[in-house]
DNA sequence: CGGTCGCTTCGGCCGCGATCGAAGCATTCG
DNA sequence: CGAATGCTTCGATCGCGGCCGAAGCGACCG
């Protein structure tokens, strides 16, 4: 009656769609995932504080997602740094937080560490939250960047404005295949709204840390916006960093 | 020493991360997930077909699925017709697929079944395959759509070009927020480059199907050319319908 | 009406895999 | 060098969940 050996698919390739999944399905996995997401490099230890199991286990689990790879690892005496593999990884992950957002509004218990993600947090490479929607906002609103059918395409005026803001980014014309995209749009997990990603996305991110506007925090995706930052975020992108921090009324 | 009761994520909202992953994550529910992602409509009994087990196992499977939101149900009759909650749960289940696939060139056994989903196939609403990435080609080389970013913005030849083929498509300017984007670009699982999703790729598709270009397979995601195809194609598109059946060589 | 079909619910079986204790390697430090 | 740290491997436990047989329930058919 079954018409595969149980346990196969009718995959084409090494790993298939649902061992994939259930690699993510775990919950100490997908807190190892999600503490991965952004974009640093974490050690086993590390890793297992976030999962909150047992170095044992969490070997096991790193072992599982490595084979799987979506993760990479990377020896510096004797720790091993883990990151994520790809920004694809990534990727995924943020849908499935989209995914595992919406639906009724039950009661969300909003705690105080949600509420500083809400704000602003790195999504992998880039900025997110409240603060990387604003961005993206100001950033269409000035037509530096044109949102359209899940893309930002960066205008002239957008070149303009990055390369006064210290960032240099360069068009790729031509095979555009293999490259990462200049400007990704990023769905907001948080606020079901579009952010900027993709190389633009980053390179923001990383000029936004160098001139200390904004500061990672030790254990979670959230970032802070320094006294700088606040200065800094209203004068280049008119940005009020309060209603940012202390989010919708 | 666990900082969590056990089981439990540090999560905000009413399903995890992880629970999604998971429903994505077995066997048969992925196998469930797979059929439907061609945009029908199955029975229970349809997709117990597909996922190789039992009704009974089925019915489990499709309950779960449902308390997780990512597939719907609509009775009819003493039928039950499920399908996949959303176009976002149909690009998760892509981008899983992409993930699968990519890894290194392990053996992989293309079995007859798997030859005619490389050459055209559906993606939940769409076109996929050698075909739907021909196409997405032909409309870049025309520059009826501009693939940048991730994403494919119609130009003026390009609506011109949809509505002398049939198809009406609207620019809708404002709320971009909620609505479907007009063109978006998908990557193709296995291309690896990218096909027209989004309004204009699932026109695309159903004004091909209206035409009697295409027809459908039985039980898969399987799209067959037909005669009117070949020569439709070859005329409106200059897509060499042979090259895309017979694959590369 | 009984009979069939489509699907779900219940109950029990069983295996996979997540988990941790203990031990085993590396690396660094004193 | 021995001790401590970071991480992995081994072994054993055990609970969750996928699975099916049997039964229940509703819809359609003659």
């Amino acid at each position: 009656m079954r018409r595969y050996p149980r346990g196969m698919m009718t995959a084409a390739s090494g790993t298939t769609l649902a061992e994939v999944a259930a690699l993510m399905g775990d919950v100490a996995r997908a807190n190892i995932l999600s503490a991965l997401m952004d974009g640093r490099a974490l050690t086993a230890g590390e890793l297992a504080w976030h999962a909150n199991v047992s170095a044992q286990t969490t070997s096991s689990h790193l072992g599982k997602l490595l084979e799987g790879r979506l993760i990479t690892v990377e020896r510096q005496g004797r720790h091993r740094y883990y990151r994520l593999a790809s920004p694809q990884v990534a990727q995924v992950l943020e849908n499935l937080m989209i995914l595992s957002s919406q639906g009724p509004k039950r009661h969300r218990p909003i705690g105080p560490r949600d509420a500083a993600l809400r704000a602003a947090r790195t999504c992998y490479d880039h900025l997110a939250g409240r603060l990387g929607v604003a961005l993206a906002d100001m950033m269409a609103a000035r037509e530096h960047v044109v949102l359209q059918d899940g893309a930002g395409v960066v205008t002239d005026s957008g070149m303009r404005f990055l390369r006064d803001f210290g960032i240099k980014v360069e068009r790729d014309h031509g095979s555009a295949q293999t490259a990462r995209p200049l400007c990704r749009l990023c769905l907001d997990w948080s606020e079901r709204r579009p952010h900027l990603a993709g190389r633009v996305g980053a390179s923001l991110y990383t000029r936004c840390l160098d001139m200390g506007w904004v500061v990672r925090s030790k254990d979670s995706r959230a970032v802070k916006i320094t006294d700088a930052g606040q200065a800094g975020f209203a004068a280049t992108f008119q940005i009020s960093c309060s209603a940012v921090v202390e989010g919708p009324s």
